[in-house]
DNA sequence: GATCAATGGTTGATGTGTCAAAGATTTAGT
DNA sequence: ACTAAATCTTTGACACATCAACCATTGATC
């Protein structure tokens, strides 16, 4: 009987459990983040990534793939945070088209600011909600979906 | 020691396998829905909302709630939707305040196509790639997530 | 029944993302 | 060495989200 196509399919509602509770997770994480830091989450992740790394920097292209986004993407967003000055642009001399970012003292106190408040957000909103045995399931099932298919083919 | 704070706490690395899992499928399911049909995800939600109501119709402020976004951001989805031919407003009369929004018989069928590409979608890219535990480990800590903190208090 | 708060929807400003096109520079191939 | 391909970044056009302000309408209070 075609009249009730699968709109309730079952997939549906379990796949958007899923996703219900991980917009759940991430928009309480931000909005912590934004009344305790000021910072929104892109900014958030462009400075950890630039904590962790060597000199506190970057090329555009690598914080590009470290995000997961297009490096349209992090031209501006890296505009708007070195206008709120927590990073700075570069030129590299050994090739002129790479533009390095680098966090600046301003911006390495921001993010052990930031870094604290997220990891106490973290434990409230997420790690304190399940057990560690759903936590290892809820890791062991992501990192599986995590690498793309076909890479293998 | 002060000199190497918490940027690499593993908190951040066990989250961050949660994000990029859950972005990664996410990804996919987009990118064949809209080579496939044409159609984006939101836009997918919005044929789906209404294709699981009575009347194939929703005031704008219930499909706002269901899919968790601001009343503002579904006017303008359902300009854009509209405009392509899926949906029509109109107006109500018992509350002259309120909009309802309507599958088309072309948002219908279109529902009809994307829907059944999509759940193939979801069985490759999502349910194919975890064991039945595993998926139903997921639903159930994410079920566990969904509702917000502070509701019993 | 006049006022005033709550509700439903739209709009303007802005942040964040995409894609595709363009610019500059480097690397490879013949 | 010179042309051609690949790489890095920026930009323009646009989709989609937020917030805050605003307008209309409804409902509740006195």
């Amino acid at each position: 009987m075609p009249g009730t196509p699968s709109f309730d399919d079952e997939r549906f509602t379990q796949f958007g459990m899923l996703v219900e509770g991980y917009q759940q997770v991430v928009r309480a994480l931000e909005d912590t983040l934004k009344s305790d830091c000021d910072l929104s989450m892109p900014w958030f992740e462009v400075l950890l990534r630039l904590g962790r790394s060597p000199e506190y920097t970057l090329m555009m292209s690598e914080l590009a793939a470290q995000l997961g986004v297009t490096s349209g993407a992090v031209t501006r967003l890296i505009d708007r945070i070195s206008a709120a000055g927590y990073v700075s642009r570069q030129a590299c001399d050994e090739d002129r088209r790479v533009q390095w970012a680098k966090l600046t003292p301003a911006g390495i106190a921001k993010l052990e600011q930031a870094a604290a408040v997220h990891l106490s957000d973290l434990d409230r909103e997420y790690f304190g909600r399940l057990s560690d045995r759903e936590v290892s399931a809820v890791s062991k099932a992501m990192d599986e979906l995590r690498q793309p298919l076909g890479t293998g083919l």
